[in-house]
RNA sequence: GGACAGGUGGCUGAGCGGUCAAAAGCAGCAGACUGUAAAUCUGCCGGCCCAUGUGGUCUACGGAGGUUCGAAUCCUCCCCUGUCCA
């Protein structure tokens, strides 16, 4: 690839690069000396359940690998304690040495199904933090004002919201900062969110006698609602290791507006590719609904695999089109003899939250119940009396159990007179 | 250390002695319509019980007490947050 190539292969998605020069300057000198460049991005050790907007910057890591550079993927297992400032946390428990060291086994295997295990360093963050002495402290706060800190739109936020802002939380940007010193890193990557505390380190790096890093600012992956950041607490997220059915069912439940951001972030398709898709969905050519499908099973083939992936796209298409059950419903035992109330029922088996709730939701039309006979096939039956009574003997050995389109599950009945060998 | 303002359901935010399980908006859930999309319309949105009703009961408006027949609303103390002053 030509040097220019080579820029644009690492500066497409990205929402901001500081500055495109430098990183040009730093991709000659690496080619000239031969020494690859170091790129750094940071993760939160408390977080090792990764889902896809996470692997918007690991894709991003992957593209300098692909290149040949060091990639160093760090564990902020010292930062951790802090808390990125979020205005809701308050500072963290430390975790102990083996709960960082299993999370970060998590991450590994997580991590590695995109990136290149051979040509990543893992690192962890408390490996120079937690040596830092007080006067060490004090001399990485000299470096920096506080009103450069409260320029940090949360800071900023809080200060004229009138909430509270703990000392604590101004360290983070700084000790994010001084991870760069301390790798001496040459581009770090972070999502828009982060573009803050890039930025310390990259004022904070010429500081202690080394070059300003190059930074790199990736979007923010919008969840499944289209509105929000993807994430695990608003419940809007796709794990990268949840089944390939769960996967494929979310990625198929976003808005069409979405998807074209979901393929530009998270696909390799070129933005020509995209742009040629969309005009012909927009043309009528292509519909909609087929293109979401080759996304979901794009992407779930990145996680698993194309086969298994094609398997995942069949059981959408069966429970959805041809109202058959998916594979890999979640199954429960219960030994059940007498007559139950419905309601009680799935509130038990977790379907609902409450009985008032599954009350409300037998009311509303949402519950619904098929017997599971050997033909396969599946009648759903509508119930809608909130006083219905479930009897066990009325009813096969397997019954399906339905409450809106997304909660499913299948009950196993066992008789205990009648166990089989 | 002092003066002042404020803490209400997942969030924002009304209520300021009973009619308050608490307005409104957002989010969420469900139904209809669809392509499990979007948009739209409708219903729901604390628990438990009885069984279906303008039903009973318990818990809830930072915490603990108190006044009152009755408190989210009044009083006392405490905790928390902010602003200004030192």
């Amino acid at each position: 690839m030509t040097l220019d190539e080579q820029l644009a292969y690492l500066t497409k998605g990205a929402e901001e690069t500081i500055r495109v020069e430098e990183l040009r300057e730093r991709l000659e000198r690496s080619a000239a000396t031969g020494k690859p460049l170091r790129v750094k991005a940071g993760f939160d050790p408390t977080a090792p359940d990764l889902h896809l907007g996470h692997t918007v910057v690991i894709r991003k890591l992957k593209h300098f690998q692909d290149l040949g550079h060091t990639v160093i993927f760090l564990i902020g297992d010292f930062t951790g304690m802090i808390g990125d400032p979020s205005g809701r946390s308050v500072t963290r428990k430390p975790m102990t040495p083996e709960e960082v060291r299993a999370n970060a086994e998590t991450y590994k295997a997580q991590v590695f199904k995109i990136l290149d295990p051979e040509k990543t360093v893992v690192d962890f963050n408390s490996r120079w933090l937690a040596k830092l002495s007080g006067q060490d402290w004090i001399t990485l706060c000299s470096k920096y004002t506080v009103a450069r800190m409260l320029e940090r739109d949360e800071f900023a936020r809080r200060m004229t919201e009138q909430r509270p802002i703990a000392i604590h939380e101004l360290l983070y940007p700084l000790t994010q900062g001084y991870d760069s010193v301390a790798l001496d890193a040459d581009v770090e990557l972070g999502g828009t969110d982060q573009k803050f505390n890039l930025l310390v380190g990259r004022a904070l790096q010429p500081e202690y006698g080394q070059r300003p890093q190059v930074i790199m600012t990736m979007p923010i992956l919008e969840g499944l609602d289209g509105v929000q950041k993807m994430s695990k607490s608003l419940d809007n997220y796709v794990g990268i290791q949840e089944p390939p059915t769960t996967m494929f069912g979310k990625i198929m439940s976003i808005s069409d507006a979405l998807m074209w951001r979901y393929y530009t972030l998270l696909t390799d398709l070129t933005a020509e590719q995209i742009a040629t898709l969309k005009q012909s969905v927009e043309a009528g050519n292509m519909h909609p609904l087929q293109v979401k499908k080759d996304l979901a099973r794009r992407l779930v083939a990145d996680f698993h695999s194309a086969s298994v992936a094609s398997q995942a796209q069949k059981d959408f298409e069966a429970q959805f089109r041809d109202k058959a059950l998916p594979g890999d419903i979640p199954v429960q035992r219960l030994e059940l003899r007498e007559p139950r109330k419905l309601f009680r029922l799935l509130t038990e088996l977790g379907l609902a939250e409450s009985n008032a709730e599954a009350q409300r939701k037998i009311k509303e039309g949402a519950v619904h119940l098929a017997d599971l006979n050997s033909s396969g096939e599946l009648r759903w039956q509508r119930i809608t009396d909130p006083v219905w009574t479930f009897d066990p003997r009325e009813h096969t050995k397997e019954v399906a159990f339905r409450v809106g389109s997304k909660r499913l599950l299948k009950l196993v009945l066992s008789s205990p007179q009648a166990t089989e060998p």
